[in-house]
DNA sequence: CGTCCTTCTGACCATTTGGTCAAACTCTTT
DNA sequence: AAAGAGTTTGACCAAATGGTCAGAAGGACG
């Protein structure tokens, strides 16, 4: 089977199913804690089969990471050197928050990678992600520079929009123990980081 | 074996012995994908013997989490009502980023529980952790009414900084991946963060 | 219809893993 | 030193799990 370009309708539907059921399994157990049954059940497949459609769990999670690799950075590629600095950065920020709302499943699949070393990504971090990030990081410097925001440290900036806006998916339950059920907490969350970014970069 | 109180000298060294060794493993396999023999050799005790000392996996795993909460919640505890309220918010913040330093493995056995749903400490997180969280929050509104800090969410203030902060020991795979080895991170986090909370929350 | 390629399945296998147990060993106490 | 409690282990077990394989079923096409 080859991995990269399905060639028929079945092998189209049933590969989709697959990764949707793998994104659902691993996000929620891990990688060692999700099995090819479960995954294969999900999926409403046979174990066999879907080791028919990939040649083992790994080659299914490495699949699911690097398909969905483009979607998680996407929010930061939108960071705009022509747009006002304060909104491009509080932009940035919303964006990366509606995305945890939207795709926690996704948000929690890098979490559980990362959080036991990321032995699986490790070539992604260093290489694409790294690169993404250097560039964005010498865009807010430079704003810095020109003194159109406040100078702070502009990756330590982009780790920590990252861990305050995928802390709603990643820990949430954490956060619904805390607050209790309900949807309401995203609301609340864009207004207050919107409001803490909005205040630490304003310039002078 | 009561799980309880040791009362010889090779129950206590062993028991301890026994609990390092998991804080090794559960923090950087997660529940599943940690195995009691990799526990017991890392403890250097065999399997059965490490089975004298608790009655299965997952009452070592509860042994930890339960010993650890109090560690775990001691800098949010120490957030005194008497103290200036920015400096007491920013000594909170610099005494958790200490202790995501000084105790990444610990950080890392609760970010590994949580991110699965916390099926074995939900009701620690609804109880005593919701009572001592509402009580900080309550104390950080007291502040706002009063005009000595600025108007946030308390809530989602405490979240903010539990992310900020746990993001270095938690996601230490991928800072380490973009920022390169070393432990400088630390530094230059403690920096970024004090300016970031101390601009957000300066009155006015 | 018959052929060929794709898709699917039941049965099976080897390994890993949490856990048990009887027996052996060690240490303290009298 | 003998007794008895506390400690340790090798051998073993059942269940779970990733993966294989031969062949059956299904669909496309002449």
């Amino acid at each position: 089977m080859d991995a990269s370009a399905p060639r028929t309708r079945i092998q189209e539907r049933n590969r989709a199913a697959i990764l949707e059921a793998a994104l659902d399994v691993f996000s929620q157990a891990g990688f060692r804690g999700a099995t090819l049954d479960r995954i294969a059940k999900t999926a409403g497949l046979s174990k066999p089969n879907l080791l028919y459609y990939f040649p083992g769990k790994e080659a299914i999670h490495v699949a699911l990471l690097a398909g969905l690799l483009d979607l998680w950075l996407d929010p930061l590629r939108a960071l705009d050197d022509s747009g006002e600095p304060v909104e491009e950065i509080v932009g940035y920020v919303l964006r990366k928050l509606e995305m945890a709302r939207e795709f926690p499943r996704e948000s929690r699949l890098f979490a559980n990678e990362i959080v036991q070393g990321a032995p699986r990504i490790a070539d992604i971090i260093e290489g694409p992600l790294k690169t993404l990030v250097d560039e964005k990081a010498a865009l807010i410097g430079h704003w810095a520079d020109a003194g159109r925001i406040a100078r702070v440290d502009p990756h330590h900036l982009i780790f920590s929009i990252w861990a305050t806006t995928q802390h709603y998916a990643d820990f949430d339950a954490q956060v619904r123990g805390i607050l209790g059920p309900g949807e309401a907490h995203f609301t609340d969350a864009a207004e207050f980081l919107e409001q803490l970014y909005r205040r630490a970069l304003r310039p002078g």
